[in-house]
DNA sequence: ACCTTACTGCGAACAACTTGCGTCTGAGGA
DNA sequence: TCCTCAGACGCAAGTTGTTCGCAGTAAGGT
């Protein structure tokens, strides 16, 4: 066991689910490099969950200096595709990714940028709704609610 | 009076929204152009009313060969700051635009990339929800959910 | 240890806008 | 009607966020 640098009080969370996904990822054929666990760290210990890519390769890059962003994109890229993160597409700027560990989506703030995560049983009767309305199958990811937040009111 | 070219029953509710759109537009201290009136007119007349900026581009030079793209984007601008027309940015691709005639959210497809509009009302219950457990203010436009549309599922 | 082949760094390409600049023009006023 | 001048325009160049082609590297099954 032992070292990596700076450990905190719940990096032994960290490092289960770390090795959790990562293990996901080997067992659908993927293969697990230093990048890849990195730009995974970065996603579970990024403070608000809600991160951009160049957000992640900062962060991996001051452990792990010569990956690439391009690398960043392609991680993100075969997560995304095996369910194991998503990507909030709110117009303006860059996409945020973040964890599937549940199913939630996204208040976005208009002015401040600010993302705020809703629990998805919020939104079971607007599903219900859209469903016997227009036959449609609401994700249950990656809805971002355009709006102003309780602080930039 | 008298005629634009190639008439159709409704053109005369076209031209009176046209005019009454234009009108704002003035009186709020924009100025009326060849390429902005072709612009909203396109907007007026678009089969699905949800157009991306090209696609106006593309009508307007049919009649307007020399009105630019970056007109297009400008005059875009121009009526959304005004309120008068909304965006909406499905993540992939080039955002659509449409009229704010009535608020309306939209269903998008995350295969064939169809877009449902629907009614506001179905998301007042969501609205006071928000609003209750996160002081949130959802937009009554802009709101795109993902999902799968009936056709495709 | 070996052999596939997925993954990588790098730079260049790409799509969708956005902006700087010099010219033109709509529309309120003289 | 004519002036004038900020707002709008055409055009080309620039930005931003993301993807791609290539040749080299290294996971991980055998």
């Amino acid at each position: 066991m032992a070292g990596q640098h700076h450990r905190h009080p719940h990096d032994h969370d960290v490092d289960a689910e770390l090795e959790r996904i990562l293990s996901a990822l080997r067992d659908d054929g993927g293969r697990v490099t230093t990048g890849r666990r990195a730009v995974v760290r970065a996603l579970l210990t990024a403070d608000d969950h809600h991160v951009t890519a160049e957000d992640i390769a900062a962060t991996v890059q001051r452990d792990h200096p010569d990956v690439h962003l391009s690398t960043v994109y392609r991680t993100l890229e075969a997560l995304e595709s095996r369910g194991i993160v998503g990507r909030v597409n709110l117009g303006t700027g860059s996409a945020v990714h973040h964890l599937m560990d549940h199913a939630h989506h996204h208040l976005v703030c208009d002015v401040c940028g600010s993302v705020t995560e809703v629990d998805d049983d919020a939104f079971t009767e607007l599903r219900a709704e859209m469903e016997r309305r227009y036959g449609f199958a609401m994700s249950p990811q990656h809805l971002a609610v355009a709006g102003r937040c309780a602080d930039c009111r």
